[in-house]
DNA sequence: CTGAAAGCGCTAACAG
DNA sequence: CTGTTAGCGCTTTCAG
């Protein structure tokens, strides 16, 4: 492998010069450019970015950690994070499949390790506390999804509890009043928010929800289809289900397609998230839509922010709370 | 931040001794060990993976990169390969959103740069000869969908020609005799190899396919829709379509919905993946499955293999030809 | 505009 | 089992 010294005594400079010429072309002569440049072709050399962040104490890269990349939510904020940052002339190491805390936990040191510039952190299960304690230690790291008492300003977060009020007040309006919920974790606070504001909204129109009408499932399609069965298993009054992702909004669907409840004839379904597929299903689906790629832009720009400016940074003000919107589709039955 | 050194300091003993009581703790006293990781602890010490990836020249990083996430087909491809890297202890660096060959090449000089010890190449639209150079000058990189002659060995492909060949004859058998095909675009070398056998098939039960019908999308769900336009604005007879990846065959189907042209009643349509969401859509889709999971673990197996034992490295022979298999369910109508 | 020299933080012989 | 000593390949003052 070719290393800038090679490099350097072929073209009969100095490794200084070769240094150069890869960073600030500018301070190199025409001609001496144009010779180390020849060198390098000759000699098939490949920088080693390694040594670079070695000393320089930067990577040009941004981490991004995210738990399983299978939702049709996460693969879009991916995509839309990669396209941000590589805009921004920056790289992006992607850690995906972590949604246990310990596995966070891991990616995030495996990222700090490698030098990244800073790191847009997915929470999941990560209880507040503990990324309380990481945002103090770590100057670097943007959370996505998720906003953090005394460091709003390195978090984006959609308004979890506004889009449980829409859906909420949607359903009401529509003239439900037997409603289910299929919500994420109990350990998962943006599952707890929405949980409860939806439930609040109920509450305040004397319509209170039903705790053996809530199904704790984990976002994902399988959960969708477990809990619409334990919810008609139930055997009470049904007329619609929260889903608390689209995810699992289409496992609701698919079961009740397999078990012949037709909806949103005998039972409306409400999602949360407006994933692309959610306009594909068959009722397409009614659902309060996160605004993910503002969701990731945002994100990425709090990050490029924090890693260009090493301690201070612009105080900015990165509008941390973005508005959820209810798409209204096929879904959900207006109550005759 | 504290380096190695400080923590030396701190508990008396060398920077030998840090480096193994990390590297190889078996060969540290158990006292030492106590001590030098108590320091660690009390500096909040961070090891440096930069600086020894210098040196050794590994990274226990495996590079992937592969085109937008945006299909349900990459995510979980992305996903079972995250996975088994991580079960083998190594980390993996995801590049995504590479489509064309420039970026594709950018991705590979920026991971080749980080010291990844293997890469993962999903190749796009980069044209054979291309690739075959690659693997030439660079003995870390395996191919995962495509097969490059001469670098067999390297290479992870599921068999196009079979997949296409079981395609047709489910419509032949079905009766179809009109059928039209999205494929994927022309330059592309899997489109080309399903496409050319499903027209071989088609014309060796005398149903040549009419060049008419064949629309050339992008693999992605809007020009599903586009197809789906073009070939029934063609006027064309048509009773069946095959779609040449399962999200082009949603798009195809969401126009039909659209356009009120009933699937499989009035119009057949036969896809190609089998993606997760492909028994969700209504009807449920016929398709031909691609084992992503087996694809992925075997195109890991070999980057993992290809890092391990630098120069050599064990032949071992890994089935590089992987066999698709058509799966049944509504979206084909048997023809009376 | 260019070169010499001093490291960045860590690992890896080689002694002891 | 532990310490000494060279670097890994690159950047970066500081002179010239």
């Amino acid at each position: 492998m070719a290393t800038i010294r090679t490099v350097a005594e072929h073209a009969g400079v100095s490794t200084a010069t070769v240094s150069r010429v890869m960073n600030t072309p500018q301070q190199v002569s025409e001609r001496t450019r144009a010779r180390v440049e020849t060198a390098m072709r000759e000699l098939n050399f490949s920088r080693n970015s390694v040594a670079a962040s070695l000393v320089t104490r930067r990577s040009d890269c941004i981490g991004l950690i995210v738990g399983g990349l299978s939702g049709a939510f996460f693969a879009p904020l991916v995509n839309i994070v990669e396209e941000t940052v590589s805009a921004a002339g920056s790289y992006l190491i992607v850690s995906c499949g972590k949604d246990s805390p310990e596995e966070v936990l891991a990616a995030l040191q495996f990222l700090r390790q490698r030098q990244c510039d800073a790191i847009i952190l997915f929470p999941g299960e990560l209880p507040d506390a503990a990324l309380s304690a990481l945002l103090r230690e770590q100057a670097n790291v943007v959370v996505i999804h998720r906003s953090v008492a005394g460091f709003e300003d390195r978090c984006v977060q959609v308004d979890n509890a506004a889009g449980a009020r829409l859906a909420a007040r949607h359903l009401l309006d529509c003239g439900h009043r037997d409603i289910g919920v299929i919500s994420g974790p109990a350990t998962n606070p943006e599952s707890v928010q929405r949980l409860a504001a939806f439930a609040d909204t109920l509450a305040g129109a004397d319509v209170p929800l039903d705790p053996a009408l809530v199904f704790a499932g984990d976002f994902r399609l399988a959960s969708g289809r477990q809990g619409m069965a334990a919810l008609l298993a139930g055997g009470k009054p049904l007329s619609a289900v929260f889903c608390l992702s689209d995810q699992m909004a289409f496992g609701a669907l698919d079961y009740c397609r397999a078990v012949g409840v037709a909806v949103p004839e005998r039972l409306s379904l409400l999602g949360f998230d407006d994933v692309e597929f959610a306009e594909l299903m068959h009722p397409r689906l009614t659902t309060v839509r996160q605004p993910i790629d503002l969701l990731a832009r945002t994100a990425v720009e709090i990050a490029l922010r924090l890693s260009r400016l090493s301690p201070s940074g612009a105080p900015s003000c990165p509008q941390a709370l973005l508005t959820p919107q209810l798409i209204l589709r096929d879904s959900v039955r207006r109550l005759a």
